[in-house]
DNA sequence: AAAATTTGGTTTATAACATAAACCGCATTA
DNA sequence: TAATGCGGTTTATGTTATAAACCAAATTTT
């Protein structure tokens, strides 16, 4: 059997690569509330994310405040995409 | 977000039960050749799904060698169902 | 203006999970 | 009878997910 990407079967970092996939661009905030995760497990999986070269993390201000903002990067659509196919498979969609 | 069943969340135990969607019935041996995973690692998947009622195990014998029939039960095929729903809503199928 | 609260996170500790390795009983073969 | 294979289970270990504790800066309350 095709194995499923491990780094994208999670569910918090299926959820946030969903709503990326769709978006453009989100931020931390938008993140947690969409996701209803807390904000050291958003930041963890981010991270791994992040590492993995799935999504870019860019730390800006918005007027005082720190404001982090993320997208999906190329590579992360595309491992996004192969995760769902090898999904179908499993689920026999 | 809707939650996804950590019980089926899982790329094992998921292949497992996809299997036995299909199939209606099928012993250790076939899944195990099926899904690749290890003996051990089998074994305690299928524990999880036969403990939360998911799947039945009968253990029974050919000729004198013993032999382990799987089933999914209604309340695991109804989980399956509902996990594929909730995993569509994440992928936007 | 000092103290308390909120915001936007990160780090760290813990519990749950997946997996492989070691093991077990029985049957067969050498 | 000793070694080998089959069908598993148990146990030990590494990974993962998660929450709890924390931090710095900004805002609000007193």
């Amino acid at each position: 059997m095709r194995e499923l990407d491990p780094l994208l079967h999670s569910q918090l970092r299926l959820a946030v690569m969903s709503i990326l996939m769709n978006v453009d661009e989100a931020d931390f905030v938008f993140l947690k509330e969409k996701t209803e995760a807390t904000a050291g497990n958003l930041s963890v999986q981010l991270d791994k994310l992040s590492t993995a070269g799935y999504i870019s993390m860019e730390k800006g201000f918005v007027g005082k405040k720190t404001r982090t903002v993320c997208r999906v990067t190329k590579q992360g659509r595309k491992a996004f995409e192969e995760y769902v196919e090898a999904l179908k498979e499993y689920l026999n969609l």
